[in-house]
DNA sequence: TCGTCTTGACCGACCAGTCGGTATGCTGGT
DNA sequence: ACCAGCATACCGACTGGTCGGTCAAGACGA
């Protein structure tokens, strides 16, 4: 069933998962009951345990998708073409259109870490330690060039950042003046000024 | 009753308010039930709901106290002696520091929006949006006169750094080997330099 | 005795998760 | 062509327990 091209309908379960993400980021997570997610997603609890082990376990499917899409498109700039000024300012310009773009899954991402389960909880702490060391590696990687300032540990520097595109679900709506790009560019102009050595 | 200085115990209010407090930052608002709180404070829900209208009563007045607190400090430092560098990089410093100094509240101020009654909610946005811009003015100040760089919205710069506040409840841990003096002093150094104009 | 403070039993609402059951359709033996 | 056997997908009433909040009654200092 549901062949290519030939199904308009989502699947349940990805269904479920966009209701979840939805409702997750409007409410939270403990303010959003399972009555209310699968009533969003038209189907039944009984559907819903069909597919999920219980109602942590979206929270975690939604992490892990977060999780796997920023690693993979921070690599993609990290490791291309151009001056590291060139590479962190893309990838920070990018970090910042992709939060924008995917909204929900950054506020959720941001602000339910201390409602996962614990074993859950040290893999997302340690996968997102990781991606922050390969940005923290690139910051490294200009001070030891020179085209940084290194009088600000790395890791402040990774942490100032971060802290922005943390902040980003608090404040940035969609339909308000300012685009994903717009922002992004913003940004990673302010974090590449506060690396620029004294002249 | 509870005159300054003469009583050793905390008033239960006090008690139950400090309670409430610890166990929001740890655990999340939602997470936290009433029996918790008062058993942690040492009374009985009757007790708690003498003082406190609701569990979201507590919250509010968290609200209040951080909010208060916020502005009284940012308009000593912006409103002080010295250059507008001067101003703002002191004004920055000390935000870091007193976020660091009550990470408890900063965790519940920045994570529990949401759990907010809408009436306090537009209150407190109210207020946040006047402590931000009176951070904002002062970075047009700057601006003005020409010891910053205006090509980056004002608005920006000031989302961009308390980004990096904001955050701070999710990384910085007292009992690390950085000092809430050390991470301020960073932070505005950062902050500072991203304003620097081109030479 | 009056008002403030505190108690703890209690209430109704709601919650996540379970369970017995049904419908559908694939598979392979005949 | 047929059917028995079985897995997948789904249903919705139900359960055990927790939640925020209430209330009648007591304690106690003024």
């Amino acid at each position: 069933m549901a062949r290519l091209g030939t199904s308009v309908e989502e699947p349940v379960r990805q269904r479920l998962l966009s209701a979840a993400t939805r409702l997750f980021a409007e409410k939270g997570f403990e303010s959003t009951s399972v009555q209310e997610i699968v009533a969003a997603a038209g189907v039944t609890k009984g559907a819903m345990y069909h597919y999920f082990d219980s109602k942590d376990d979206l929270l975690q499917e939604i992490y892990g998708r977060v999780l796997r899409m920023q690693m993979d498109r921070l690599q993609r700039f990290a490791d291309g073409e151009g001056t590291v000024a060139e590479r962190l300012h893309a990838a920070a310009a990018d970090v910042i259109n992709t939060t924008v773009d995917n909204l929900d899954d950054s506020k959720i991402f941001f602000r339910s870490n201390h409602q996962l389960a614990p074993d859950t909880r040290k893999i997302v702490r340690a996968e997102r330690r990781r991606y922050h060391e390969r940005f923290r590696d690139l910051v490294i990687e200009g001070q030891q060039e020179g085209v940084f300032r290194d009088d600000v540990p790395a890791e402040m520097v990774v942490d100032f950042f971060f802290g922005s595109v943390h902040h980003l679900g608090t404040w940035y709506h969609p339909d308000g003046p300012l685009t994903g790009g717009e922002v992004g560019r913003y940004f990673a102009d302010l974090l590449l000024r506060s690396l620029t050595p004294a002249s």
